[in-house]
DNA sequence: CTGAAAGCGCTTACAG
DNA sequence: CTGAAAGCGCTTACAG
């Protein structure tokens, strides 16, 4: 028996339609007709063509078809993210696929670790491999780089941080609305020496925090004390850290605001080390799981990492079918859930 | 001025190969060498070319050229998850993308919710995208499905739960010695009443951990009381009405094991309630986050979702390079952490 | 209803 | 060192 494959390479590839075309005696444009279900066949054909197909285990080869193809849509898109395996970015991510799954698109995505470097090599490696748009979380600080593959057609949404230099839809949560409304909280059940724990203020997320946090205090007319202002704070241990340096000032505070999840457990986790967790009132800004199991539960203000993530797929989606309607911010409201930290009043 | 774009396509196309040399007055083959870095080109030509695609802004489509290239690799990996917003999911894709990182391979991942169907159905869409291997993590009960596709040169590792009907590379977690590790643990620190919490046993890898329960009995010579073995257990919510249930038996457990991390959470969930926390061990399978913050902390036998995903990866890739030994199957060791409440000693 | 030719963007195999 | 032709797997535009 002789390769089924026309031009004699070795026998394990995978067959192409002109294997198929060649085995049920027909042009190549007739299998192609059956593959696309364009109609117009004759039942003869058809059923020549179908039966090739399941012998050989045909599978047409989208990539190649998509080339020539009008319009030449991959259907990928590309996810440029902060790290896969962080809660936020799953949950996008998990949004997004099942935005992009309702239409045939398969996600391509990748993890920027707060690299911008990385953040342009994995845009430009998803632009090679183009992809028919892109959901980014940008890490740096500049995003022209992206102006002239936008120009040749390219959507692309921001997530979470607005994009920089460059005039591009974005969905962000409401990051300062989101942190007044918790701070305004802890003010509302008495308090007035509250601390602020965030990351780098040179993330806009946590600057905008920052901000809300200032703005609920002036509202109120809380005086500001600045030595319970704490920024460049990151990751659990200088969280810990941070927080037991708080509690042992003269004139400690008696609530925390801290401006991100895993700021919120290092406080937590601080509190607890100092025997002054159930004393201490503490709201945190983005949900983590467990927080309702902790003692006591944490009191957050929660983002919606799925709601956000499907918002960018459906923005992206409209772009791709065509709307070029102005560039728009969305902004994704906060809630706050009351569990217990934030609604201790403060020592006596 | 006209159109760069030698097809008249509308201009807001992407430039191409062949508009590049059109500008740099060279053949496209000279425009290739030099995009791939091939040498052989004359400073002044190669200056040209560099020009040109600064001037256009172009970038090579990889996804074209991978179809004339001999071995015709694409540099994507498709992966084929759960669901890519849980954390053991998450961490899996965090570690695959590293290792494909290395080599410039993107990877495109969906998430399957336990759908068989889903599960084909994804694999068939990653297979007409060309992808050069899969990584899977199984939900139906027989994959023989891929048989084809695998003759015809994709490689496939399977991931958690290895494959059936099908001979395959798989990366598993040690489930059955790892949980009976964990109930030896229970059973040194006094327990002969240890209740077994379980996820459905069609699941492979909930069979396999209730094998491990049923171990760790045997062979300490301690009676099983069917009572207290609760299989098909799913979800937080569930769990919390079946610790409950187990705590209000005449006859309650001392000890409860919790065969998956979701299990163990509503398992504390439930002791807590009942105020019987402090004084039920309970020992989880699986870690999760912040299970060092509740109180008591929670002792868990731990995967290692980031090994786990590294392996497969390095696995998938030796098989690319050219690797045909017979296929193997790696266990990945669990490792019992002990937190607090593993080692609650059974009530006088 | 059916097919032969040309082309998608790029590389291979060959010739100079 | 340089380029013209053929081809990757498929679709388009045209002809019958």
């Amino acid at each position: 028996m002789t390769t089924l494959s026309g031009s004699g390479r070795p026998g394990n590839t995978r067959p192409t339609i002109r294997d198929v075309a060649a085995l049920a005696r027909v042009s190549l444009k007739t299998v192609s007709r059956v593959v696309n279900g364009e109609g117009s066949v004759s039942d003869e054909l058809t059923g020549r063509v179908q039966r090739a197909i399941e012998q050989l285990d045909f599978r047409p080869n989208f990539t190649a078809s998509s080339l020539r193809r009008t319009g030449g849509r991959t259907k990928t898109i590309g996810l440029v993210l902060e790290d896969l395996a962080n809660p936020f970015s799953a949950a996008v991510v998990r949004a997004v696929e099942d935005v992009a799954r309702q239409r045939g698109v398969m996600v391509l995505a990748g993890s920027v670790d707060e690299d911008p470097a990385r953040e342009r090599a994995l845009v430009a490696d998803f632009l090679a491999h183009s992809v028919d748009g892109l959901i980014i979380v940008p890490a740096g600080a500049d995003q022209s780089y992206l102006a002239p593959g936008r120009r040749s057609g390219t959507p692309v949404v921001f997530v979470d941080r607005p994009p920089q230099n460059l005039n591009a839809d974005a969905v962000v949560a409401a990051n300062r609305d989101g942190a007044a409304i918790g701070v305004d909280h802890l003010i509302r059940h008495g308090h007035r020496r509250i601390a602020f724990i965030g990351d780098l203020p040179a993330i806009r997320t946590a600057a905008d925090r920052e901000l809300g946090f200032r703005d609920a205090m002036a509202r109120r007319e809380v005086d500001i004390d600045e030595a319970l202002v704490r920024r460049n704070v990151r990751g659990v241990d200088e969280a810990i850290e941070v927080t037991q340096r708080l509690m042992e000032l003269p004139d400690p505070p008696t609530a925390l605001f801290a401006a991100q999840n895993v700021l919120a457990l290092g406080a937590y986790a601080g509190l607890r080390r100092l025997g002054r967790r159930a004393d201490t009132a503490l709201v945190g800004f983005d949900d983590f799981p467990v927080a309702d199991l902790l003692e006591p539960a944490v009191t957050v203000v929660a983002q919606n990492p799925g709601g956000i993530g499907t918002l960018a797929a459906e923005t992206l989606f409209r772009r791709l079918d065509g709307d070029d309607d102005a560039m728009v911010t969305h902004v994704v409201p906060t809630e706050l859930i009351q569990r217990g930290s934030g609604e201790i009043a403060p020592r006596a």
